[in-house]
DNA sequence: TTTTTTTACGCAATCGTTCCCGTTAATTAA
DNA sequence: TTAATTAACGGGAACGATTGCGTAAAAAAA
């Protein structure tokens, strides 16, 4: 069925004035003598007449609509950054539509083409873990869209970036782990074509070699959907449980990586921290209620989210091109809670 | 800045043809040549033309876009939900712009009005747990506007209804505990504004009743803003607990109320179950992981996104008004772990 | 060969809004 | 009194795509 809504051509009609007349009435124009001002004013109040945003849109060539792609909006952490997200793109009349690419490039090629079909003004994206070839990003990006990473960005893509210090994340993580007396700290890492993997366990090597301890390549498991399915974390992990010098203590790198982690060590009465000991990267609101009460390193996700879209924004609506792009890097926060604590 | 698209004008001129010639070419109609069809079409592929969706928009007055206004994203229930929404817009060319009413009537308000004042073709919506004023929501219904409720509907409102069957999932959670041994079991209820909170509240007292317990007023409390804050939910459960009789089993009505349920008993020491009995509404996909592990009466959301949405993308597309409603009615399932499991 | 039909395309209106130009009538300046 | 200015409004093009209608040329039928 179809909604008719009011329009100017209506209110003209009706007042027997001319559409451009109603128009500048509406717009408070200075052509317009007051007393007419009053009579459409208000018959357009009496009438709920509003403007038809896709007419607008047609005319101005902009649609106040960003796009977002995450891979999840069930997870703790997207979700937080849509919310500050939403935060402030409402707050400057833009609406947001998002897009989930389920950790699937596949489905991320298509969010991609149908966003960008949609005319949205601009595009918030991280990358899924299956992404390697960036080249539907770069196209875009090369015919002058707007574009701004978060959390998971591409590094040979020029255009702003919203990050954290997942470097320093991982390296305080395992210090703190090594801190506490472990000694075979192992890495349970996400995809590996995503920086924010190879930062994390850069970080995390160097907390083990400038702590005198070991590395070994072994200790170090990748999981390619990123914790999505459980049976690659299951894998990962039985390939560590059974090495040798099997690990005290496990770096959990992302969300459903550690909540996995933890289904595994239940399923197989690994007792936490007795066995192993874990701290995982998690923005889980209800960290606190497991027990053990989980260790993490939290993201701020909700600032995140309203800094990618404040440069966002900007880009939008600056006049000419941005040739100046920034790479903002956020701190993380590390919480230590019972998992990565031993018992007296 | 601008991103200019390629627009049929474009490809008009480059070609020397006229524009109604090139839209039909693209459309395959059949009062073009084959030739020329030829031409149109990979000239349009390789200068990478789409069609702007807003001018067609505008002359089909239909923007394929529905709105959604949940209360909280982050929410597991509802970020199910979403995903049950998304894949059928997407899989029917609409896409779906996300609202968060964060359990507050203004924000809903705001909201609704500025969902329909971007034109969408319709809505689907969860009202929030502050609303009792329904008129927002009645005028634009009234006008003709396409309007599915789901979760939480507004019983004064005639229009399509997803729901699940609420007044059986509390009984059949209440008498689970009932028949489990538990005797004196209280109810942690969310909003009495809610049809929901009603529905449960009904399904909870058949149970206690048709076991021959004993009825009581004060074993059931109300949080006004359905678990949000913590604050409510230690209020509603230190009345419970300072009770001469007090409970040794909580049926809680909601996500938020579990959750915080668990912190509640968490920081007050109170042990699980051997103190008292929790089973709670909860869609966590983490409820099998917490110590002990939750006894969740779990919703379908999923499925109940898809069908909501089913719904309103038929009455979106049937060309008279809808005047038959339906009202979906999905049941629930209890799932049993150990948190209403007295050990042995 | 003439008439009819078909093929293949162009013109222009439409959707709702804005805005650049007129244009009329009233007002002010000369 | 006449010319110049201004106030207040209307006409119509434009944004991008679709589509009903008109029409020239080519093909088919008479």
């Amino acid at each position: 069925m179809k909604f008719e809504a009011v329009t100017i051509k209506d209110i003209a009609i009706a007042l027997g004035l001319s559409t451009s007349t109603v128009s500048r009435a509406l717009r408070d124009s200075y052509e317009i003598s007051p007393a007419t001002k009053k009579i459409v004013l208000e018959y357009a109040e009496q009438i709920k007449y509003r403007p038809n945003p896709i007419a607008l849109s047609l005319k101005e060539k902009r649609s106040h609509s960003i796009g977002v792609i995450v891979c999840e909006i069930a997870n703790s952490f997207f979700s937080q950054t849509i919310n500050g997200i939403e935060s402030i793109a409402y707050s400057k009349g833009y609406n947001v539509i998002i897009s989930q690419s389920h950790e699937s490039y596949d489905r991320e090629v298509i969010d991609l083409n149908y966003l960008a079909s949609r005319s949205i003004d601009g595009l918030l994206i991280s990358v899924s873990a299956e992404t390697e070839n960036f080249s539907h990003i770069q196209s875009l990006h090369d015919r002058g869209f707007p574009i701004v990473f978060f959390d998971r960005a591409v590094e040979s893509i020029n255009t702003h970036k919203v990050i954290v210090d997942n470097n320093k994340g991982a390296f305080d993580a395992t210090e703190h782990l090594i801190k506490t007396g472990y000694i075979r700290i192992a890495n349970l890492a996400g995809s590996p074509h995503l920086s924010i993997t190879k930062d994390r366990i850069k970080g995390y090597r160097k907390a083990i070699e400038t702590n005198g301890l070991h590395y070994e390549e072994a200790y170090t498991q990748y999981c390619l959907h990123g914790g999505m399915v459980y049976e690659e974390v299951e894998k990962a992990l039985d390939n560590m449980m059974a090495l040798p010098n099997k690990p005290d203590a496990i770096v959990a790198s992302a969300d459903k990586l550690t909540t996995n982690c933890i289904r595994y060590f239940k399923s197989k009465n690994i007792r936490v921290p007795e066995d192993v000991a874990l701290i995982g990267f998690s923005n889980l609101d209800i960290a606190d209620l497991l027990s053990p009460s989980l260790s993490v390193v939290r993201q701020p996700a909700f600032a995140m989210g309203q800094i990618a879209t404040e440069l966002l924004l900007k880009m939008i609506e600056s006049k000419r091109g941005v040739s100046e792009f920034e790479n903002r890097m956020l701190p993380l926060e590390i919480m230590v809670r019972e998992s990565s604590t031993p018992l007296k």
